[in-house]
DNA sequence: TTGAAAGCGCTAACAG
DNA sequence: CTGTTAGCGCTTTCAA
């Protein structure tokens, strides 16, 4: 039998009602406080099965003045970084009984979405965490974030932050090394034999360059002149489009490093469309090392940068950042591993 | 300049003793109801923002009685459907500011996994959605439920609950003709000239039998002896360990229909491994559609279920739901599209 | 146009 | 072991 009054879920109140106790011991026969009869506590047990009563978790953290939530911001869901980021982090606070509200990012193509340099506005993951920040969660753990900076630290004096991917002075930050990644893979390139190497970013935001400036830094170490192109966005289909404007003209790279594996998907599609070989004509790298890049048949040479692994980390970070929320700034980096496949070869 | 109070977040309370009005008034301010003079509302916003007051999303709820947030369940944000789900859900909600709190479900190997027919206790998905309704969100949208009916509907009692992808008597339910999807699949290797036509499912769930049984029915048609391996999960690694199973023996299949594209991708590999060709020795179909399938080299014929438009019909009936909690349950299918590509093809 | 007061479901001292 | 009493931050009648 569900509750007496229809619709209406039952609380405390009902259940100390139907028992005949105070709603002080149903509160405590529910946290497992010390303090209530063991006959008690199975009586109250007993007819709160019965009348369906469901703790009201967001009225128990306003009593209690503290949050039992967990933000997590994640940039997109249709990179599997993310849902490895995201198993990562339950993994570490699934033992905790933290329950995780899930933010994602606003999809790309809002208004003000700037060209490298711009400068723009920088205020993109403050509509994201707003609602977490409402839904009064203790700390939010957030994998990316594209704002500058110095908005991040502006945002972190809200709530506490614990940024992703990306390493932010005087915020906690879990991060896999970027430069080392993309130098390690531009090198690979190098070494192969290659002299016309293009790098195929993403849009322009302050803290997710590291990739691109380690490319260039490489190609000048080298005395080779750096070809960068944008892409509008971070999925195959942006690959695709930049792919066609650096596949078009007359000197043609004969390799080509991507900021992730969506884009360098997308670039392979374009080149094989176009009636390139990979890696015969175009040698191409990814970054993330997805499930897909290791399919037989798309063989994509990726830097692997331990995405569940940050995602362990962080959840540990965030722990700690509540129950001490005055404790130094974390900083974790790690470094990712290059993996060779098949999608890289010495020039034709 | 923070609040004074170091730490503590600023409330209604310090707003409206900042500018000198009452309580309400910040409120009334902060809704946009009427009754607030233009100068007031611009003092009380200013000062909110001078003193970072954030309104307190929980705290609203509980007063006005109503959720605000709505609950999604996401079965496994690895595989790209959910991500699609999610995409379309968002869409469908984003103007209303309801916001989305994301469960995602435990990973597979829970105990008491059954086999077929064994009946367990079924209670997986009470323990993915309580969580949800103790945040006390307004109506769950979930992709997708295992338990069985009967056990959603008990669920259904203590949250509204939109199921996608599946359809329950007496529950809202979005979702795609799988029967349709599979019988076409499993058709199309049968108009191919195919008889060993095998099928790889997951772990038996009530509710997730759909495209098993249409393979099973078309297969009786056509006088055919069925054969199903169910991996022990929905993941490439199962795919994997379904097909060592069934590439094995001495009349191995000329053509698999698999649940899903992971599976399906998973079965490819280990044919791929065993030095078979796809199409060639081996047909193969998926399910889903994924971007992946797409991919030249992969070329995964594969049923388009539509993912995101689901997810936006979900997030509508969510709405509508919330705003009727008496209409009769919505009951919306549509028909999935099998999309023909390079992995299938006439037995050698 | 503004404010006072009650109460949402729960926790947390503090008494019995 | 059990009950009483205050709030938590916010909305919402109802008066002024």
């Amino acid at each position: 039998m569900p509750a007496a009054d229809p619709r209406r879920p039952a609380t405390q109140a009902d259940v100390a009602r139907a028992v005949g106790v105070s709603r002080t011991l149903v509160s405590f026969a529910f946290r497992g406080a010390p303090g209530v009869s063991e006959g008690t506590r199975q009586a109250i047990l007993d007819a709160a099965k019965r009348l369906g009563y469901r703790p009201n978790a967001a009225a128990a953290d306003l009593a209690r003045k503290r949050a039992s939530a967990i933000g997590l911001h994640l940039l997109d869901l249709s990179n599997e970084v993310y849902a490895d980021i995201f198993a990562g982090v339950r993994e570490a606070l699934e033992p905790t009984g933290h329950r995780i509200i899930l933010g994602v990012a606003r999809p790309p193509g809002r208004p003000g979405e700037d060209g490298p340099g711009a400068g723009g506005p920088g205020e993109w993951d403050e509509a994201d965490l707003g609602p977490l920040i409402e839904a009064r969660v203790g700390v939010v753990i957030a994998a990316t974030l594209i704002d500058p900076d110095e908005r991040v630290r502006e945002l972190a004096r809200d709530v506490p932050i614990v940024s992703v991917a990306r390493r932010i002075e005087g915020v906690d930050s879990v991060y896999s090394d970027d430069r080392a990644g993309s130098r390690a893979a531009t090198e690979h390139l190098l070494a192969l034999g290659h002299t016309r190497i293009a790098h195929v970013t993403g849009p322009y935001h302050e803290g997710r360059h590291e990739r691109r400036q380690a490319y260039d830094a490489v190609m000048h170490d080298a005395g080779l002149a750096p070809r960068v192109v944008a892409a509008p966005g971070y999925s195959l289909s942006a690959g695709r489009e930049a792919a066609r404007v650096l596949l078009a003209g007359p000197d043609r790279p004969t390799a080509i490093v991507a900021h992730n594996d969506p884009l360098a998907l997308g670039v392979r599609e374009e080149a094989l469309g176009l009636g390139l070989s990979v890696p015969e004509d175009l040698s191409l790298t990814g970054y993330d090392n997805s499930r897909t890049a290791g399919l037989t048949g798309i063989d994509l040479t990726s830097v692997d940068l331990g995405a569940h692994w940050l995602g362990v980390a962080a959840g540990t970070a965030a722990l700690e950042r509540l129950a001490d929320p005055g404790a130094p700034a974390v900083d974790l980096c790690t470094q990712p591993r290059l993996i060779l496949r098949g999608s890289t070869a010495p020039p034709a």
